[in-house]
RNA sequence: GGGGACGUAGCUCAAUUGGUUAGAGUACCGGCCUGUCACGCCGGUGGUUGCGGGUUCGAGUCCCGUCGUCCUCGCCA
């Protein structure tokens, strides 16, 4: 008689009851009565309890874990046997014959129970980590995420392409993972941190509308939202710009989340300029679920006594300050921690004033005495009497990230994101072209050498002059959700005097432009049509959406903090002979 | 590379100021129990306190080093 399996263990009701039925999954748990005995069996679609008899029991030995065949007739429970928070809680499967297909040890982890199991063992045991339901659900939810954003791709006319896993290493950016070539002694393939140069040749090569899921690889320190690689819904397409692209992701989006979570998204997305991102929230990715905005202080800094401000101010710096409504009462414990993330940051310190029209309280109380520089304070900051209203001096790149971070914090802390309101995205468009590196003494692409300059002639620099590279503005943009980067993208140079004027910018030289960059420039040449793109990281938005906070647990096999695999124990010294026939000798110290 | 937290039974945790034979819950094993569903009751097995060194009459506890995990800063075109 066949072990094989007739329904799911999540099937069963009381529709089916008299029918004989097989079963297959694991021993969930157990519960032996002596004269009767109860065996939940689990598979990925549910639980279902199994009634043995004493005999049929003693027969045979099975523990937690233990992949079992249980062979029966399905009986109606009722009255108090009903189990009414279990989907098949009404019909029970009365055991005929059972096999034994795997045993297992004392599981390492506690499926069925109730205690969290330490991340360290979770990730050793990953194959009975992923056995436990939550983590089938986000697996589950992923995979529907994805197939519903692939066929809204399709439905929109982009045609999935795959690209190299070993291709270039690249000047700019990530480190690179590098793979060794045997055929070629000494030199290496480097695996990719994104699909970017081909995407752009297949636009050249006329492929007009391409999408991929592309796994991503980047050697940097991982964090909860990152990994060493990760996977990005890569696209690109040919004769269009920002809101070509805002538009064909807002229809992406809203029918995606429509089909895999049933949420319904109002678009279009709202558009903010960085700048304003910035001087508004203090950080390039808003969270635009709560309000607690920065307010600008520096009319009312220039015109104070206060030398801390006043200072700030005429060295070029910004004077900046939230209003943390009087409902909420800071205490002077909550500013002293306040302070401490503060200084963490590398503010100097953190003023504060409790805003009232008669001077109000606090280090800045006597600065306000007057009426009117209270008034004109409280004005400022939109604050009202009894708002505790918190400052930051120092030059306007530390005071808006000081300030952001704190808006960040209190607005967990004094639980001012409303649960209501799950799905605040937002677009953030005229990212700067360049960022100054103090270390490196150059500028950097603030998004990456491909990003199109808001003004094609580059601040004039195309007719030779020489223009501010930190004062130019570029036409990449991140999509925002609640405070997290989901993906970012732009319109790219598709002109090849245009690239090879921005990587000389980078001070990437000619020499070094045809080297690295060579075969781009000439597939410039070659006809390539105006084209924008973007790339969405599918694993912060999987578990975004499943309210998560950290991407591993949407990841069957994520890597720790320090880039290892538990499970395989990757990475691993390999055999000196491998290494030989790849060319390559470690300076390691071996163990 | 820096900072912080953690590491004790299969799992989750406790252990006073450095002091008896390192405990509890759960799991496991044995016994009892015919309606449980995290079954219950009784009993039992189970420990290199991550690893190495040091201080001490005595170390899970203090010190040094090291390994690992998490969070975070730098880093992440």
């Amino acid at each position: 008689m066949s072990w094989q399996r007739t329904h799911t263990c999540g099937e069963l009701r009381r529709s089916h009851v008299g029918a004989k039925v097989t079963l297959n999954g694991w021993v969930n748990a157990r519960r032996d009565h002596g004269g009767i005995y109860f065996l939940d069996l689990r598979d990925r679609y549910g639980l279902t309890q199994v009634v043995l008899d004493e005999r049929l029991a003693a027969g045979v030995r099975f523990g937690p874990e233990y992949v079992l065949s249980v062979r029966g007739v399905v009986r109606a429970r009722e009255g108090a046997q009903v189990n009414s928070e279990r989907a098949t809680g009404e019909i029970e499967l009365v055991a005929e014959s059972l096999e034994v297909l795997s045993s297992s040890p004392v599981p390492p982890i506690d499926i069925s129970g109730a205690t969290e199991t330490a991340l360290e063992t979770r990730l050793k045991y990953r194959y009975m980590d992923l056995r436990r339901p939550q983590m089938q659900r986000n697996l589950e939810h992923r995979s529907r995420f994805i197939n519903a954003m692939r066929r809204a791709f399709e439905r929109q006319n982009f045609i999935e392409v795959e690209t190299p896993i070993l291709t270039k290493a690249t000047p700019e950016g990530a480190r690179d993972y590098l793979v060794p070539s045997r055929v070629h002694p000494g030199e290496f393939y480097a695996l990719p941190q994104s699909p970017q140069i081909f995407k752009q040749i297949l636009m050249v090569a006329g492929l007009d509308r391409y999408f991929q899921v592309a796994r991503c690889f980047r050697d940097e320190d991982l964090r909860a939202d990152r990994q060493p690689e990760f996977t990005q819904l890569d696209m690109e397409m040919s004769f269009v710009e920002e809101e070509d692209v805002f538009a064909a992701w807002e229809r992406v989006m809203k029918e995606t989340f429509a089909d895999a979570l049933g949420v319904e998204l109002t678009t279009p997305f709202p558009r903010m300029r960085w700048e304003e991102a910035m001087e508004r929230f203090g950080v390039d990715k808003p969270d635009l679920r709560f309000g607690l905005e920065l307010r600008s202080v520096d009319a009312w800094a220039r015109a104070s006594e206060f030398t801390v401000f006043r200072g700030a101010v005429e060295a070029g710096g910004r004077v900046m300050g939230l209003a943390v409504p009087a409902q909420h009462a800071l205490s002077r414990k909550d500013i002293t921690e306040l302070e401490t993330v503060a200084k963490g940051i590398g503010a100097k310190g953190l003023a504060w004033w409790k805003a009232g029209a008669a001077g109000g309280s606090g280090p800045l109380a006597k600065f306000c005495a007057s009426a009117e520089a209270a008034g004109a304070l409280m004005a400022a900051l939109g604050a009202a009497e009894g708002d505790t209203c918190l400052f930051i001096a120092d030059k306007q790149s530390l005071t808006r990230k000081v300030l952001g971070e704190l808006r960040n914090q209190l607005g967990r802390r004094l639980g001012l994101i409303p649960k209501e309101q799950r799905w605040a995205f937002t677009w953030v468009t005229h990212f700067p072209l360049f960022e100054w590196d103090e270390d490196a003494q150059r500028y950097f692409s603030a998004h990456h050498p491909f990003t199109a300059p808001e003004d094609w002639s580059l601040g004039g620099a195309m007719d030779g002059r020489e223009p501010d590279l930190g004062a130019l503005s570029s036409r990449a943009y991140d999509l925002v959700l609640n405070g997290w980067e989901l993906g970012s993208g732009s319109v790219r140079i598709h002109r090849a005097d245009v690239q090879q004027k921005v990587f000389s910018m980078l001070g990437i030289g000619p020499e070094e432009q045809q080297r690295k960059f060579g075969f781009f420039v000439e597939a410039l040449a070659y006809g390539a049509p105006p084209h924008a793109g973007f790339a969405l990281g599918l694993d912060r938005t999987s578990a975004l959406t499943l309210g998560l906070d950290n991407i591993r647990d949407v990841i069957a096999f994520p890597k720790t903090a320090s880039a290892s695999d538990l499970m395989c124990g990757a990475p691993s010294l390999v055999d000196a002979s491998q290494l030989a026939e790849v060319h390559v000798a470690s300076t390691a110290p071996r163990p």
